[in-house]
DNA sequence: GCCACTTATATACATGTCGTATGTGAATAG
DNA sequence: CTATTCACATACGACATGTATATAAGTGGC
């Protein structure tokens, strides 16, 4: 039996471009990234990701679903594997961004799909690390920890915060040092949302 | 004398492209703005753009310096009128959360701007606004209102929390309600920075 | 006041991209 | 075994960008 079965082929098909659009999207960005090259170094033509994505935004969609689902699954063992839930939170913040520092992700995720694809608070991905986030916040809360605040607007305060700052750091002379400053900073900021810290 | 002196007409020349461009990229958004459509709009053609501003890059950065250019003079303005440094501060966050509401600034500073033009950070114009905050933060911390931290590493984290919460209130389906629940996130983590509010 | 020269703007063209409409061959169902 | 579906390729049209070239008008020297 040489061949595989037929659903295995038009998964891997599936997977190629994927890959190939990540990669293209990944360096040379989205605009700049022709389909016909990409789609060719996949040994497929343009045919194929019409067929499978209907357009260059679906593909960029797909590829952004993907590497949200891996985000989100590393947020998850990081926060996990903490000794306390505020700890975890702080390595969870710490990781989201070391992430963005990540020349890919800052790329697709951060640069071309909120440009491509508009806000990013509306994607259904984001939303996931964005819940998780919320999530931590509002049991921090509940075990008096922090002060109390809405969740999710804090949420989306701290991930905001995270993201620039590592942008800053990605893209400036001397990242170590720049990363060290925007830590401790990072850090003073969530300390003052601590009861501990207040009167 | 029916004709204008030569500079004159060729400023008047170079302000119409700009302010085409600024309309169509506010609008359309730049990868979607047709040279030859908003120039034609202009009542000029392509020639006269890639003459003043070499190319479609070229006028977006133009576009960008002066939008950034009001930012900066609108933040001026807001953080001289108040009466302590600290309230001119908080003014300032605010204001720039509402001009991040804007959907010109949203469209072109703040989505297709990064995507087309690369981080941020590195725009000198970007860096006005930012140095601006960061000499507030500076003083706050000589005068001793708030914990000492760099100042410049504060800046960024705050400005990006900013931003974030902008976009998350534009683009959320009760912009009043989100508007009041951001605010007063935002409020509780510039006031964990106090002194006053820390034991 | 004429002439050479610069320069602001328009036009023409070459290249490349996207999306669609259509073709084709293989796998599967009946 | 045949007919149909479906995954993918090919062909084509519309359009966009950038460059090379043309033109017309203004400017300065003599």
């Amino acid at each position: 039996m040489a061949h595989k079965p037929r659903t295995e082929m038009i998964a891997e098909t599936r997977a190629k471009l994927l890959a190939a659009g990540r990669h293209a999207f990944g360096t040379v960005g989205y605009a700049e990234a022709s389909m016909d090259d990409f789609t060719a170094s996949a040994g497929l033509t343009r045919g194929a990701l019409y067929h499978h994505f209907g357009d260059k935004k679906g593909l960029l969609q797909a590829v952004i679903r993907e590497i949200d689902a891996e985000m989100f699954a590393r947020l998850k063992v990081v926060s996990g594997r903490a000794g306390s839930l505020w700890q975890g939170f702080i390595d969870e913040c710490t990781a989201y961004i070391e992430m963005a520092l990540e020349p890919e992700i800052q790329r697709i995720v951060l640069l071309d799909g909120p440009a491509v694809l508009g806000d990013p608070t509306q994607w259904p991905s984001q939303n996931e690390c964005i819940r998780s986030m919320t999530e931590s916040l509002r049991r921090l809360s509940d075990e008096g920890t922090i002060v109390a605040a809405d969740p999710e607007a804090m949420a989306r305060l701290i991930s905001g915060a995270s993201l620039h700052a590592a942008q800053w750091i990605a893209n400036s002379d001397d990242p170590g040092a720049t990363s060290r400053k925007a830590v401790k900073a990072f850090n003073l900021l969530l300390e003052g949302l601590t009861k501990q810290a207040r009167h």
